[in-house]
DNA sequence: TGTACATCAGTGAACGCGCGTTCACTGATGTAC
DNA sequence: TGTACATCAGTGAACGCGCGTTCACTGATGTAC
């Protein structure tokens, strides 16, 4: 393997442990230093690959929602939506921090944390995505983001309140939620 | 004004203060330093006031999403629902983060900050309050903590993605959504 | 094919900075006589 | 009522720490002849 081969190696194992730990912990409690150490790496290291934290912050967002993406669209059976509400606001996907960053890092963007264009640009496209797996008719694309809204308030919430018997109750009122919403507009369209 | 009294000003100036600036910032972001500045004071007096700053954020978590609580449960007329629900999607609550701490600090607290129980408590109290202004019949309890998820989600996202124009799309879609989620259920019992 | 040199991915110590917390001190308020 | 002393809310400098970023250096890889 060259060496071009093996930095481009290095830099994937870099983002892969951005992702981990944003999802984890976050933007601001993600370290430059711990992301280096999770690739096997030492800190100083860090700056041959990206141009600052922001930067790999940037492309750590794009990459973690885009993937996640992918395996939302995996799944083309019959009522694909109802499996993902059913995983998205499962008590696993609560208890493992393995797919979404949202929950993590929405509320400190919000915040004023510097990747609000960047988000808007992934949530459009996961908007976009999870439109085509509703039913064709009504506004699928503004049932789409009113469906994302409460997949990310759900797992947040149930995230925030883990341990407390509250948690579990937020994932079930979510799910039925979700479908209620998604089932008005069916029957308004007379289905 | 006796000694007694004007400390306890003092002290509820601090949690003014804290309340602000968690709401704008977050937990992390928000710093005893910051948060004494705001109260007109220097740093070193934080600690005759609270034991930490966890202390702080506990009780500025209870006060500011009790004093939100209130706000909500002040206006009741005919379809208060529908008056909560364009009032916290408005773009107005989105660009002013003067009521509600959530979009600021869910994601902290499901990101590992100890705060967890506390807002169990608080969540359990916001939804039995929303809960009320729901019509009887059906599970309450339940499409008010659905709910609740959606408008922390739509606003959390909506801050998230100021500035762009999915923004604005993103509350009028969860509004949209809100208004879906509770009437399928009046549907379903009939109304 | 073997040798001499250039490149550059990654190391590790150091930088300035802001954090939460501590503490000796100040000076206005309250109490005792 | 006036004076002497005790209290204590708030000050401001200092602490150890982890942060993002910089930089002189190392040593394995790649190139030229």
């Amino acid at each position: 393997m060259g060496r071009a081969e093996q930095k481009a190696e290095t830099r994937e194992r870099i983002l892969a442990s951005a992702g981990k730990l944003l999802r984890e912990r976050g933007i601001a409690a993600a370290s430059v230093q711990e992301v280096m150490k999770g690739a096997g790496l030492t800190v100083g290291g860090f700056y041959a690959h990206f141009a600052s934290k922001e930067a790999l912050v940037d492309e750590t967002i794009r990459g973690t929602i885009g993937r996640a993406r992918g395996m939302l669209l995996r799944v083309h059976e019959e009522s694909a939506i109802e499996g993902v509400i059913r995983r998205y606001l499962s008590r696993r996907h609560r208890d493992e921090a393995e797919v979404c960053p949202l929950p993590a890092i929405a509320g400190e963007i919000a915040s004023g944390a510097p990747h609000g264009t960047v988000l808007a640009e992934e949530l459009a496209a996961h908007a976009r995505a999870l439109a085509e797996l509703l039913p064709a008719g009504g506004n699928r694309r503004e049932r789409a983001l009113g469906l994302l809204a409460l997949l990310f308030g759900g797992l947040t919430l149930a995230r925030a309140t883990r341990g407390t018997a509250l948690s579990d109750e937020i994932l079930k009122a979510c799910r039925a939620f979700a479908r209620d919403g998604l089932a008005a507009e069916d029957e308004r369209r007379g289905t």
